[in-house]
DNA sequence: TCTCAGCGAGAAAGCGGTTTCTCAGCAAAG
DNA sequence: CTTTGCTGAGAAACCGCTTTCTCGCTGAGA
């Protein structure tokens, strides 16, 4: 917009061309074959005034803009941010660009945000996990095309890429179970947050697969200091026979694991602990933690390709949920 | 672009209300005096029909957008992200949106992605650590307005917002030279980056300061990896006499505590040990990272507010460097 | 009562491209 | 040699909105 070769139109470039801007418009997009002699000189003129199109102009006859907008609750998130990369490496391959709306957490805002921001692009890559379901189901009707991030929608007509946050819970569970564990605490996140009612149904899984073993469900956050913080409740359960802890994510397990420290509780030898994401602290913790893998930059890159069928006018494709991967390490050992 | 709403537009709108475009523009913007009864009838024609500007056609008239575009090298780094996320939610306020662009580390291309950014945007909030100044210059002198951030540019005509490395270094060293220390090693970062670059020169600027200080520098990187793999270095400078080491970034030197406590080294007992940045995780790990603090957020709403001038014409505002402040913890002691 | 501002609404001209439509020119077919 | 069918370039319409221009109308001043 409005750079310094303000008035570098199409229309000089005919000019000076000797030709018509049509002709011009012809060279610049190569749909139609255009006389030699022409190309040689719309080239000449444009590179001598140094014209670049209006991208302003293009998206007006075109009805699109070749821009998507990410809308997030808080973009300090490692999860959000390594999404945001794969999306926005993945997008610019294609020539489209990502826009970042930041709802800071205000979930009242979100759907005048995810309005506005579609209003400006050409469509939408929507994380919500706090917005209830039924709204978040009239605003994605609202503004497709677009994808949901991370969180189920049952029966919506929408893509969605996300994390098998319960599969990922019962397969640490198992792990530690494979450990000896039978009595474990799960540390939990936000309580509206959507990944972590998954979690939780992960958690439910887990004991009616296996009768032997029982989960506590501690309350806990989303942050270090959250871990940080539970860690008296933690020791409190492990103190009444609790061998082993999932935290959140990773986050709230490497400040429990601060914490813990300072008490004196061993890990793993008085408690084994697992967190979720494997962010990269993670492999230089003391121990280091075990952690269930999730792939930001891919889901990205997943969410990018299916929001592009859908631009194409294609189909809503099938929800894709990627399994974490058991990242075992030192902080979860075997049963005293 | 494009919205389910095709083909609403304000000739629809006026049409309905039985007046004129002009008049439903009028209405819509609120600069001249209306009637009243038309001002009624405007807006329940658009609520009737649903009506929403076309951003596009408002920015081919005006000649502008309202976003602004960020060119990062990698939105992995948190200060990037820090500084995006301040970014993001200060030009929100002022209705504007930010586009980003990551270059993936690709020096090459920044040039051409910001070029290419500031064809969609208004304006461009450049980081490019790591392009040579020269290039720099004359990029800048292309994209204007463009605010440029974390790395000094002499005599450019282009705002500035960054950290006062140097000075960070400058201060740490003197908290470090405080606790006793006199050999002391940097750790430092990647080559070309201009923020290592500020970084030494507090160093030398320091040993200049203090005759009695000698600053051995080792070669080291920019993420945890690089911290871990530094440790046999470090520790080799350590049996030399080193008694503290200044790492580039909290990354590189929560990777050497890592290594560190693998080798039996103590920290600060055996070594102090400071970092740049004060990431959340510098006060969980163990012992607690002594950091430079770096207000992320704060400059990236400094950004805005200088871009923000410009963009209304105003004048190219001073440089502004923020001071690092010193967070001194448990990992910088008193030399033995 | 008549003239002149002043106000406000509609008509129309852009903004900078793309795309349809039209038509000249030329080669192949009759 | 004339007709037909293409090809390709220019003219003009159009995308949807803002803004200038024009002009009718009203109210104040003479």
């Amino acid at each position: 917009m409005s750079e310094r070769n303000r008035a570098v139109t199409i229309a000089d470039v005919a000019a000076r061309a000797g030709v018509s801007q049509a002709s011009v418009s012809r060279v610049l997009n190569g749909k139609q074959s255009v006389d030699p002699a022409i190309v040689q000189a719309v080239q000449a003129a444009i590179t001598a005034l140094g014209y670049t199109p209006s991208v302003a102009a293009r998206s007006l006859v075109h009805g699109r803009n070749d821009t998507i907008a990410m809308v997030v609750p808080d973009l300090e998130n490692p999860l959000f941010q390594g999404i945001l990369k794969g999306l926005s490496r993945a997008a610019a391959a294609d020539g489209y660009r990502v826009l970042v709306a930041d709802t800071a957490e205000q979930v009242d805002e979100e759907e005048a945000t995810a309005l506005e921001a579609r209003h400006r692009c050409d469509a939408i890559v929507l994380c919500a996990p706090r917005m209830p379901e039924e709204r978040l189901q009239r605003l994605v009707a609202r503004i497709a095309p677009v994808v949901v991030v991370n969180r189920p929608l049952p029966g919506a007509q929408v893509p969605i890429v996300g994390v098998d946050y319960a599969r990922g819970i019962r397969d640490l569970v198992d792990h530690l179970h494979g450990l000896g564990h039978r009595r474990i605490a799960y540390l939990s996140g936000p309580e509206l947050s959507a990944s972590n009612a998954e979690r939780l149904r992960g958690v439910a899984d887990a004991v009616a697969a296996e009768p032997g073993i029982t989960i506590d469900v501690i309350p806990g956050g989303s942050r270090l200091d959250d871990g940080y913080e539970a860690a008296a409740s933690v020791d409190a359960a492990r103190r009444e026979g609790v061998t082993a802890v999932i935290a959140f994510n990773d986050l709230v397990a490497l400040g429990l694991m601060t914490r813990l420290r300072e008490l004196g509780v061993e890990v793993p030898g008085d408690l084994s602990i697992g967190g979720f994401d494997d962010v990269p602290m993670a492999r230089f913790a003391t121990p280091r933690l075990t952690s269930m893998s999730v792939p930001r930059g891919e889901i990205g890159a997943q969410v990018w390709a299916r929001l592009r069928t859908l631009i194409a006018g294609g189909p809503i494709e099938h929800t894709v949920l990627y399994r974490p991967r058991l990242e075992a390490r030192e902080s979860t050992g075997p049963v005293r």
